[in-house]
DNA sequence: CATGAATGAGTATTCATTCAT
DNA sequence: TATGAATGAATACTCATTCAT
């Protein structure tokens, strides 16, 4: 029976997909140590022992949705951004406009971002080292970062400094959507006033 | 012959103080579901039992340490210089650079700031709702802001926004000291162009 | 596919009423202080955990047991002797020879009686007051004596004071029975001799 | 300083007299493994450091109470009673109604007997074996017992059965004034018709 | 001697993981 | 495969005992 092993298959994938997806949201409001297992499996609506058919531990299954969580989907679009033939001042502009967009609607987003925050408090070793400051994203907007200085645009400092600077409001106003339920968004222009010298 | 009743009270108050002190450097690294009682108690020096002849537990001590946490003393400080005779860019850039020399130093700072940002992680209401928007350092903060748009130095936006955001960014920082081994620190001048349109 | 609805609840009945039963026994002879968790696991056959997933504290099984101490079924049976159509002398005969009967057999029926005593013992307001002298099991044993002074058979005294005196015997040969090895059971004559005038 | 010696261990009789009279109730009311010795030192009036100046710990304490317990003076009052040249029936009823008065005033005599039903309770063999059969309480209600059932003013039954029975409803009536708050006492005339035949 | 703060062995309770159904 | 009842190692908390003052 063929057929029927490639639809079981399907099932496990949905199944698989379904408890990343419900679960990335779950850790992200509650942590790694604030998360049982058992109130977990209520919110994905499957049993406890389900989870341990297609994740090895609860570690385990934090670990791929950290993993997940470094997807190049925004690396990529960020590229392409770096290498338009615009002005530094342009790209911060086209880049905080987006950032902001998204953080309004899109919860996952910020669910990745605080999943990211939450590793600074663990003591496991879940990902290789942080290796944010090597991570693409933060080379592409050194890159932007570099232009901008050059054209006079951009603050003086260290592009790793500023790079770093400029994320870090991100990451706070992604913490800020998923915890607070009372708060004023800034405006892209807020975001972008990080680097650019006069805006 | 009985221990006088005064020093016992000393040696109470010492060692309560102590446990306190301890205490909010060990929570602010490892979170609250994240600390062993047992592993506490050794940090500090002194017996499991000990913590409890103070605190009546663990969620008890938590609760105790984070009020220290918001303390008036930096909203002294920020009202005698909201009151000053100068102006309101001058008062941010004075502000900006005693609260990023106090960042260097003073790693209680980092754990008050740190402790905070656990709370937003946690379940239990240990505070009383968050009243960080009513709270008096932001009114000062929202005072000076106002200062600054009727003299032109300080970006548009709403002062709660704007004050939202320049403590974010301290938020931040206090994390990062605390939390990552490396990272470059902002300047004031960074900081302080969170407000200020031209700095 | 998942265990059917009605067999799991089958299996958490059945385990909850073992406990319970195996529960009632050990208290019994250890008493609520001199029980611990672990060991009474260990007796019962069962792991510790298991204990709390069908009670919610050490205290909360035991208030649960000690409410089935109070049970009807005895009651029930005095409420009909009371009301056959023979003698005070004849019901108090009968009484006592089941009573004792019971006694000697059922061991379930000493530890009902004991976990009543221990509750004398401790500090916890475990039933909600003591409210034997209003219970049905006395009011019952009242009637018939009074109907036992009315026809001369029963001695002289309030029917409380002589209701009380009586079950208070039945009581003392449950703990008998329940600690200690060696001691001589009275007669259903010695037990009804508390009441009747010349047994 | 010979005078000062002997008034030190004049204190140190009280002191020690005073911990065991106050332990004494309070054991009684509250168990052994009920009872703190935090709050025991409380009631007492002293530090928990000084009970083990005087004795080596908790049990080394209720092992010394419960020996008091078994004082020989009871003893010798029925020893004398049993000896006088009266009527079984006589005896039985001075016996009794001593007793009943006993009960009435002297609480002390109410914890005796309450810390003798702890000790059912408890595994620890604080005692050498229970030798309450063979006491000389028993012997000599057995021989007044025998001489009643001669005399014909005492029901039939082996003596031991019906000394314990009687022993027993005094053991009872003490824990009730102990425990309950309210109770009715019986007479003793009710204690006595546990032995005679026709009282 | 007297004290009560400090201790840590012992006990109650939780929760990630397993496994019979 | 899916389930949730059962497990026991890990953790929070208590209390008899010690000891510096």
């Amino acid at each position: 029976m063929p057929k029927s092993q490639e639809r079981c298959q399907e099932i496990r994938e949905e199944t698989r997909a379904k408890i990343l997806h419900d679960s990335m949201l779950y850790f992200a409001r509650n942590g790694f140590a604030g998360t049982r297992i058992s109130d977990l499996a209520k919110h994905i609506g499957i049993g406890q022992g389900t989870l341990y058919i297609y994740f090895k531990s609860k570690e385990d299954l934090f670990r791929e949705i950290f993993a997940l969580t470094n997807s190049s989907k925004d690396t990529k679009a960020l590229k392409m951004l770096s290498h338009l033939p615009i002005s530094a001042k342009k790209k911060i502009q086209k880049l905080s406009g987006s950032i902001m967009a998204r953080l309004a609607q899109d919860e996952l987003f910020a669910a990745m971002v605080a999943l990211n925050t939450q590793m600074m408090f663990e003591k496991k070793a879940f990902a290789s080292a942080q290796t944010t400051y090597q991570s693409e994203l933060y080379q592409l907007t050194e890159g932007i970062i570099r232009q901008g200085q050059q054209e006079g645009s951009v603050v003086a400092g260290t592009p790793v400094k500023l790079a770093d600077y400029y994320w870090g409001v991100v990451y706070l106003y992604a913490l800020k959507k998923l915890f607070t339920t009372e708060y004023e968004m800034i405006s892209s222009e807020d975001l972008a006033r990080v680097l650019l010298r006069d805006a």
